[in-house]
DNA sequence: ACTTGACTCTATAGTCACTATAGACTTTAT
DNA sequence: ATAAAGTCTATAGTGACTATAGAGTCAAGT
C-alpha cells in the first residue's frame, strides 16, 4: 500500500502521515525502487491508534509516551491511566471556561435588538466594561 | 506611562502588547525622546477591550472587526450580533465535542485498575480498537 | 564622573499540529 | 511517446502568543 492509499483508508491526510513518520510517532516504512513509501498492515494499526488518541485530545508528544508504554506490555498500566486522567482533568477544565464563556456569550446576545446602531448597542457595552 | 506599566495594570505581557500593535488592534503609541512607548488612558480601554473579547475565545481578525465596528458608532449593530453569535455557536459545538471526549475518557479510566500490565490494560485496549 | 541595574528597543526563532506550496521525480494510462 | 496522476523533499504559513539575543536608555548610588 502506497502513501495515498493509507491516507484515503485512514482519513489521514499525506502530510500528516508525513508528519507522524518525522515525529517518530509512525515507524519507518520500507521503500520501493522509486523511493516511494510502503505500508503494511501493522502501519495502518499504528495510524489508527495515533487516530484514536488525537480524537481524545491527547497531545502528540503524549501520544509517542503511550506508543512507548505499549511497547513494553510487561510493565505496571499506571502511567498510563495517569496519562488519560490528566487528559480527562483538561477536558474537565476545558469545559468549566466554556461554559462560563457560553453564559456571557448568551448574555450579550440578549442585549442585543439589532436594531440599534453600534453606539447604543448592549454588545459592545459590554466588551466595552 | 511606560510598556512595563501597562503590562502590569493589565497583566498582559509587554510582548503581547507589542504584538497587538503590531497586528494593528492597539493604536499606535507616542514614543519618549529615548524611542520608549508611551501609553495614556486610551491605551489602557483598548487593551482592556481586547482582553475581554480574548476572554471570550474571539479571534484576534474578529476582534479587530469589533474595534472597526466600534469607530463607527452610527451603523447597525448586526454585524457585532452576527460575530458573537457566531463565536457563541462554535462554543456550543465545541462544548458538544468535549462532552464526548469526557465520556469516553471516563469510560478507559474506569477500566483501568492501575495493578495491571501495559498488556491487560483497558485503556490501552480501547485505544487499539 | 562612573558604574550598576532595571527597563526598553528591534528582530528573530520557537511553540503545536498540522496545511500548503514549489519543483523534481516515478508510475500509470492512453 | 506523452500526458496525467501520484509521490518525493524541503520550506513556509497558520494563531496567538512566548522566549531570546544584543543593543540602547535611564535613574540611583558611589
Ligand atoms: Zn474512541
Ligand atoms: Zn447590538
Ligand atoms: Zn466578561
Ligand atoms: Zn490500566
Amino acid at each position: 500500500m502506497k502513501i495515498g492509499e493509507l491516507s484515503k483508508t485512514t482519513g489521514c491526510s499525506i502530510q500528516t502521515i508525513r508528519y507522524y513518520e518525522k515525529e517518530g510517532l509512525l515507524s519507518t516504512p520500507e521503500r520501493t525502487e522509486g523511493n516511494y513509501r510502503l505500508y503494511g498492515e501493522r502501519a495502518l494499526k499504528e495510524l489508527e491508534f495515533i487516530k484514536h488518541c488525537r480524537s481524545l485530545d491527547i497531545p502528540l508528544i503524549d501520544v509517542k509516551r503511550l506508543i512507548e508504554l505499549k511497547n513494553k506490555p510487561e510493565e505496571s498500566c499506571a502511567s498510563v491511566n495517569a496519562l488519560i486522567e490528566q487528559q480527562l482533568s483538561l477536558v474537565n477544565k476545558r469545559m468549566r471556561e466554556l461554559k462560563a464563556l457560553k453564559a456571557e456569550l448568551q448574555q450579550m446576545v440578549s442585549s442585543c435588538t439589532t436594531e440599534n446602531t453600534v453606539e447604543a448597542c448592549g454588545i459592545i457595552k459590554s466588551l466595552d466594561s
